[in-house]
DNA sequence: ATATTTGTAACTATAATAGTTACAAATGAA
DNA sequence: TTCATTTGTAACTATTATAGTTACAAATAT
């Protein structure tokens, strides 16, 4: 199993505030997420050196958007986390031998190619449209 | 570091065979790749599995291509492998939360159209593109 | 017959990530 | 000013996927 849950993580906790006009602590996050604070805070300070949310400690503290979900969008999101890309390559492979040699300047440009069509799909969906989403099912 | 190194070892193992017209031994592959012949024969036996090369045990036995370089995308060769999908959700949002009970729901279209991106872009290239751009890359 | 090679099970090693614990520092309110 | 709340973060353990290794049976060519 693919285990990096930052990034779903991430998108549940931003749609969990876009629901809220007040800030929530990492606590009640993670209740909804269902893990633990450390785990939450760990994500959102990412996502706050992007920009994305602010954080104030102490009593009523918590964490809140600092822009409309609208104009948060998932490749952003993705991006602000830092993740290694998905593809990765073999690393000592046999510069003796002539596919060895070059094997790696080959697949570079093609795992980068992969990885843009990925954020490029990513990048057609907002926050907003995940609420949205997310609502609409609770309608149901 | 993302770890699964299976897809880039196939690929070079399948553009190995591409310049080749006898089959090559798992060893063989496995000195070029710089890894251990059982590794090899892991990633190779989905592949076969596949239809894309056949293994011949005993002497002189060994891997070779069931098609043409050109006829071997290289989104065929991902998906032969049976990876997991490179984005994963978390397992057990809470039911109680309005968000947590249908994040799940919202998340799974788009990180199917984020799997759907990268894999179209793979499609694009096949391993006689990449034997191509190896071979001239050893020319300069 | 013999050497070669795949097939595969069983195991260990490595590394990324989640999860946990603990506590200092910051904050707001009584 | 004191106290409860909450973030920030270090340090640690637990889990899990994968690579790597060893060993040996079965298949094959000469």
């Amino acid at each position: 199993m693919n285990t990096n849950l930052r990034f779903a993580i991430s998108i549940h906790a931003l749609t969990l505030l876009a629901t809220s006009s007040d800030p929530l602590t990492s606590e009640a996050i993670a209740t909804s997420v269902d893990t633990n604070p450390v785990v939450v805070r760990r994500a959102m300070a990412s996502l706050r050196e992007h920009g994305l949310v602010e954080s104030k400690p102490g009593a009523h503290g918590g964490w809140r958007l600092l822009r409309a979900p609208s104009q948060i969008g998932l490749c952003e999101v993705y991006r602000s986390l830092g993740s290694e890309d998905v593809l990765a390559m073999h690393s000592h492979p046999n510069q003796h031998c002539r596919v060895g040699a070059h094997i790696k300047g080959a697949l570079t440009g093609i795992f980068a190619t992969a990885q843009a069509g990925m954020e490029n799909a990513l990048g057609k969906y907002t926050i907003a449209d995940v609420l949205t989403d997310v609502l609409a099912r609770g309608e149901k």
